[in-house]
RNA sequence: GCCGAUGUAGCUCAGCUGGCCAGAGCUACUGAUUUGUAAUCAGUGGGUCGGGGGUUCGAAUCCCUCCAUCGGCUCCA
C-alpha cells in the first residue's frame, strides 16, 4: 500500500500501482468523469500513469490552468489526426497549447488551405472526438522513433528527435494518429465536445525567419458547447472595446495614406487626452525633482556612432538625410541628446542625482508587418527621462522610479501587471553584454532588492538584459486580454562610458555616473491605445476630451448656454455647446454616444434660477445643481493626484 | 520583411456566377420645426468602387502588380 496525500491535507492509502483515475473513481464517479490529468508530486502527468510510491496528488480538471493546458495539447493532436485524414502526406512541426487554445504548425506540401477549409477540418475533429479514442503513451528508443518518422517522411519530427536523448522519448497515439510527444494527455478524445478553428497564419519553423515557413492553424476547444459560445461572445465584446474602433468613433486619432503608415494624426480629442497625460507627468516629475529639457528631433550621424546605435540599429531607424555632406538621423531614442545635455556643463557629485525629463518624439522604422493600430507605430512620444546618479544613489533612485510606476498604476486603476526583470548571462560578457562584471552584479542585486522590498510582482528572465545593463519591462493587460509591454526601466553603464560622462567626486577625481532610463507611461501612442480599451472609451472626467456638453432645450436658451460656455472655458473646463435646433432627446443621445461625462440640460427652469440640470453619461438624470456647485464638482474631479 | 485575408461615399455596409446612369442607413449641408432626458420631418450634396496595368464589345465584379489595413510569424536597442 502507498500513501497518497491530497491538497486538503488528507492522506489515504491505495494499492501500489494505482492511478489517478482509479483514485478519482474511489472518491466519486462524477469526479472521475471530470479528471483530465493529474499532478503527482508537483509534476503533471497522464491520469492513467501508475503511481508506485507515496505521493502528493492533485486531480486536474477543466478548472485548473494545467487541466486546460493538457486539454488543449490533446486537442492539437486531435486536430493533427483530422488534418492527416484530409491532407495525406502532411508533415508536422510543433503543436503546443497556448493561452487561449492551441496551434499546430504544418507543412502541407505546397497545398493551400483557406478559411473555408477550416469548417471541414472542424467537422472532422468532432467526428474523431466522438470516437472516445484513448491517448496511449509508449516509451520508445531513439532509433525506433527515428525509423518511424523517417519512414513517414516527416523531417521536422526527425529533426526534433535528433535533439532528444535516448530514454526520454515517448510517443502518444490516439485513433490513427501517432505523434512524438512528452505529454501528458487527457484520457480520451471524448472530452472534446466543442471545437473552433480560429485562423491560419504563417510561422517559421523553430521561429527562425531563415527557416521554411510553415502553416500555423490556431484553434480552441472546450468540454461544453456552451463554453465555446461564451468564449466567442467574449471575443465579440472585446472587438467593441478595440482601440482602433473606439479611436475612430470618438475621433481620437486617424492614419492617412499621404502621411504614411504608422504615423498617427492626433485629432482634437486625442490632443486633449495627451494634454492631460502630460500635465500629470510633468507635475509628478517636478515633485520628484526632475528637470525638463527639450531636444531636437534629429542629430548628426556622429552622435549615433558615439552612442553605438550605428551601425547596429540603423535598420530600426529611418534612413538618414544628407545636408552639406553630413548625414542626419531622425532620433529613435532620446538618451544621446540627454547625455549631451548632461555633459554640456561640468558636473560634480553635488549635482547628482540629476534627472532630465522630456516628452521626446522618436521615430523608429518598425517593419511593416509590425504596425498595429496606435499601439505599435513609427512616430511616438515618450514619457522619457534619464537619471544620472552615483552607485550609492542608485538603489534609492531606482526605488523612487518604481514608486512612480505604482503611483501611476493606482491613478489609472491598473491592477494587473508584472515586471519582467531581465538579467545578463555572465558567460556572455564581452559578447552579448558589456564586460563590466562588477557593475552587472551590483546593479542586478540592487534592482532585485528594490523589487523584493517594494513587494512588486516580478519574474526574472535570465539572458534578456540590454547590451548595456539589466532592465525591467512592465507588462500589462488591457481588459480585453491584450498583453503588452507598457514601459521600460533600464540601467545603463554603457552609454556613460561611450559619451565619456563624468562628474568630480569628493576627491576631485573624475567618476562615471550610472544612468537609469525610465518611461513609466511608455509612449502616448501605446498608453492611450491601452487607456481606450481599459476604459472602453468612457474616460474619467479628468481625462475626457470633452467633459461637459451644454444642451439648450430650445433656441431661446442659447444665450444662457453661451454664457455658461464662456464661464466654463474660463475655468478651463472642457465644454462643448450643442446649438443645433434638435429636440433635447436627440442632443442627449448624441452626447451619450460621444461618451461625454456630463450633459447639462438648459431650459426655462434652469435659466431662471441660474442652475443646470445634470445628466451623467451612462447613469442618467442627476437632478439640478447651481452653476457654482457644478463647476466645483467638475474641477474636483479634474484635479490630478 | 514573411504567410494568409481584406480594401465600395466622412462612418457602417449591400452590390461582386462580368451587362441599364453603383445603392442603403447614419453623417454633412439647406429649409421647416422651438422641442424637458438616448434618434422631428422634408430636401440637397457626396463615390478616381485603394492606385496602376491587363483580359473583354463591356470590369466594382476576372487576372497581374503596387499600396494600405487586419490575423499571425519574425522583430521591438
Amino acid at each position: 500500500m502507498i500513501n497518497i496525500s491530497f491538497p486538503d491535507g488528507s492522506i489515504r492509502q491505495f494499492e501500489k500501482g494505482t492511478n489517478a483515475l482509479d483514485i478519482a473513481k474511489s472518491i466519486s464517479e462524477g469526479l472521475a468523469r471530470k479528471v483530465l490529468a493529474a499532478k503527482v508530486n508537483g509534476k503533471v502527468t497522464d491520469a492513467s500513469r501508475p503511481i508506485d510510491q507515496d505521493a502528493s496528488l492533485v486531480l486536474l480538471t477543466w478548472d485548473d490552468a494545467e487541466g486546460k493546458e493538457t486539454f488543449w495539447h490533446s486537442s492539437a493532436h486531435l486536430m493533427a489526426e483530422a488534418l492527416e485524414a484530409i491532407y495525406p502526406g502532411i508533415k508536422f512541426g510543433y503543436g503546443p497549447p497556448v493561452d487561449n487554445g492551441f496551434y499546430y504548425d504544418v507543412d502541407l506540401g505546397g497545398r493551400e488551405i483557406s478559411q473555408d477549409d477550416l469548417k471541414k477540418i472542424e467537422s472532422k475533429i468532432s467526428e474523431l472526438a466522438a470516437k472516445n479514442s484513448p491517448y496511449l503513451r509508449t516509451e520508445i528508443s531513439k532509433e525506433a522513433a527515428l525509423n518511424y518518422f523517417t519512414e513517414k517522411g516527416d523531417e521536422y519530427k526527425v529533426e526534433t528527435i535528433h535533439e532528444l536523448n535516448d530514454g526520454e522519448i515517448t510517443f502518444y497515439r490516439q485513433g490513427n494518429f501517432t505523434d512524438l510527444c512528452r505529454g501528458p494527455h487527457i484520457p480520451h478524445t471524448g472530452f472534446i465536445k466543442a471545437v473552433k478553428l480560429m485562423n491560419i497564419a504563417g510561422a517559421y519553423w523553430k521561429g527562425d525567419e531563415k527557416n521554411k515557413q510553415l502553416t500555423r492553424i490556431y484553434g480552441i476547444t472546450f468540454p461544453k458547447q456552451k463554453e465555446l459560445d461564451e468564449y466567442l461572445q467574449l471575443l465579440e465584446e472585446a472587438k467593441k472595446r478595440d482601440h482602433r474602433k473606439i479611436g475612430k468613433e470618438l475621433e481620437i486619432f486617424v492614419f492617412d495614406d499621404d502621411v504614411g503608415p504608422g504615423l498617427p494624426l492626433w485629432l482634437p480629442n486625442g490632443g486633449a487626452i495627451i494634454e492631460q497625460l502630460e500635465n500629470l507627468a510633468k507635475k509628478t516629475e517636478e515633485e520628484a525633482g526632475y528637470y525638463r529639457v527639450k531636444s531636437p528631433h534629429i542629430a548628426k550621424e556622429s552622435m549615433y556612432l558615439t552612442s553605438g546605435h550605428l551601425p547596429y540599429y540603423a535598420e530600426s531607424m529611418f534612413p538618414p538625410m544628407e545636408m552639406d555632406g553630413t548625414k542626419y538621423y531622425l532620433k529613435a531614442m532620446n538618451c544621446p541628446h540627454h547625455h549631451k545635455i548632461f555633459s554640456a556643463t561640468p558636473k560634480s557629485y553635488k549635482d547628482l542625482p540629476l534627472r532630465l525629463a522630456e516628452y521626446g518624439t522618436c521615430y523608429r522604422y518598425e517593419q511593416s508587418g509590425e504596425l498595429f493600430g496606435i499601439m505599435r507605430v513609427r512616430s511616438m512620444n515618450m514619457n522619457d527621462a534619464h537619471i544620472y546618479c552615483t552607485e550609492e544613489q542608485f538603489e534609492s533612485e531606482f526605488q523612487a522610479v518604481n514608486e512612480m510606476y505604482l503611483k501611476y498604476f493606482k491613478i489609472f486603476g491598473i491592477d494587473k501587471y508584472v515586471m519582467r526583470f531581465s538579467t545578463h548571462d555572465p558567460a556572455k560578457r564581452g559578447q552579448k553584454y558589456l564586460d563590466m562584471p562588477e557593475l552587472w552584479m551590483k546593479t542586478e542585486d540592487m534592482v532585485r532588492n528594490v523589487l523584493i522590498r517594494s513587494k512588486i510582482p516580478y519574474i526574472e528572465v535570465p539572458d534578456e538584459a540590454a547590451f548595456y545593463g539589466p532592465k525591467i519591462d512592465v507588462q500589462i493587460w488591457s481588459v480585453i486580454g491584450r498583453e503588452f509591454t507598457l514601459a521600460t526601466n533600464q540601467v545603463d553603464f554603457g552609454q556613460p562610458k561611450r559619451f565619456g560622462l563624468t562628474f568630480k567626486n569628493k576627491n576631485n577625481q573624475d567618476e562615471m555616473p550610472l544612468v537609469i532610463h525610465r518611461a513609466p507611461l511608455g509612449t502616448h501612442e501605446r498608453f492611450i491605445g491601452f487607456l481606450i480599451e481599459h476604459y472602453g472609451g468612457n474616460f474619467p472626467v479628468w481625462l475626457a476630451p470633452r467633459q461637459v456638453s451644454l444642451l439648450p432645450i430650445s433656441d431661446r436658451h442659447l444665450d444662457y448656454a453661451k454664457r455658461l460656455e464662456a464661464l466654463f472655458r474660463k475655468q478651463r473646463i472642457r465644454v462643448e455647446l450643442d446649438d443645433r435646433s434638435e429636440k433635447i432627446g436627440r442632443k442627449i443621445r448624441d452626447a451619450e454616444m460621444k461618451k461625454i461625462p456630463y450633459m447639462l440640460v438648459l431650459g426655462d427652469k434652469e435659466e431662471q434660477e441660474s442652475k443646470v440640470s445634470v445628466r451623467k453619461h451612462g447613469e442618467g438624470d442627476k437632478g439640478q445643481q447651481t452653476i457654482e456647485a457644478f463647476m466645483e464638482q467638475v474641477k474636483n474631479e479634474s484635479a490630478i493626484d
